[in-house]
DNA sequence: TTGCTTATTGACTGAATGGTCAAAATGGGT
DNA sequence: ACCCATTTTGACCATTCAGTCAATAAGCAA
């Protein structure tokens, strides 16, 4: 079985691709991945991108028109991925389950995709330059749609009255600290097990306990 | 009023420093802090600091041997007071009061210190190569001492029954991201306001419900 | 095979980076 | 005023960086 991919939103009618472009674009990209998460855009370097895809340096040029076309590409297709949990929570279904498995599945998506949570994070330390625009359209408007399903919840007693923008907060918080702070769980309750054990259960106690209205 | 700084830390038998010493190494800290906390270890510059301290590149390393030395000065700085609201924690005091307390303590340190928050995420998110033995030694004691504590509290009923480990961690998840992630909360809320602005209730309320027996 | 497209690389460039050094400027005590 | 230690700087260096380019190698259809 294979985890599911960051997808590739290659548009119907974009350039046309051998199967040497895309498997090596792929390589590319993966070994970006690693580098940019964990030292940052300015802290990465091509060199390094070169040597995790053990490709040469103007190998990879030949794929990708600069290094900014690198990390430009790994946001694109996370953003969409980042929005699609909130997305999902269904503002006519049980608010607690709703807002529980919206946790879940951000939790899941920090567990399965840590690197990928780390580039976000790094872009947001750096004042998020590369995705203010995401943030400021797509991201608000969604926050604040879910935000009033979450006060209508509150107002007709559903859910305890909490402040809705920290509620989502908090999750986004919880969720992405397994994979932003692994390094640190890791070394605190041994690197050998998995940093998310025991959080989801965890995450739902708390989740349960805080909405019971 | 001026806030609490982060202190010296200055031995008592250390180099003797003249106004103009002790004045100029403030400065470059303070300008290192700003340009290390955003862009991480490898991605500053000593230009990036020396403008930022309106001084020279070669006038900094007079009073740094190196940036490595800048940053591991801000690092040491740092960890004191980053131990120190956990240290606070009373076993003999009240389990739930205990806890909301060290709560609102490491909150207020994300609201009053974002930059020495945002340094210290980045250096997790690099894998904590420089705080390693920090990680592995002082924090960990402290942090095992504490689950007993919380573990002690849950098994004579003074708090509800949760893993002593994630309470912790969650308070690091839901202050910090007020510190690291305070860019997009920016964004999202409008950038007039606190980042941290009503998350002191919520959070209260959070810990409130969480932990009552 | 031939011929053409795609892929790969070694050698390079100009700019940026961390750091050095000797000389010059400044400051403070007498 | 003088002196000497402290501070500051311009010029410089070796290395690393992103990116270029012409030449070569590999893939592939006929």
């Amino acid at each position: 079985m294979s985890l599911p991919q960051i997808s590739d939103a290659e548009k119907p009618s974009g350039p046309r691709r051998t199967r040497i472009q895309q498997r090596n674009r792929q390589i590319i990209l993966d070994a970006a991945l690693e580098v940019f998460s964990t030292h940052g855009f300015r802290g990465a370097t091509l060199d390094q991108i070169a040597a995790g895809s053990g490709l040469s340096k103007p190998n990879l040029l030949y794929y990708f028109d600069s290094k900014d076309a690198i990390h430009r590409e790994l946001l694109t297709r996370l953003l969409g991925t980042w929005l699609e949990p909130l997305r999902k929570l269904d503002p006519a279904g049980d608010p607690q389950a709703e807002i529980i498995a919206y946790m879940r599945r951000k939790l899941h998506l920090a567990r399965d995709f840590p690197r990928e949570s780390r580039l976000f994070a790094n872009e947001i330390l750096q004042g998020a330059p590369r995705i203010e625009d995401f943030i400021r359209n797509d991201l608000r408007d969604l926050v604040d749609d879910t935000a009033q399903v979450l006060a209508a919840w509150a107002q007709a007693g559903r859910i305890a009255p909490v402040d809705p923008y920290h509620l989502i907060f908090s999750i986004w918080a919880l969720t992405q600290h397994y994979a932003d702070f692994a390094a640190q769980i890791g070394m605190i309750r041994g690197a050998d097990h998995d940093p998310t054990d025991g959080a989801e259960a965890f995450l739902e106690q708390l989740y349960t306990r805080l909405l019971a209205p």
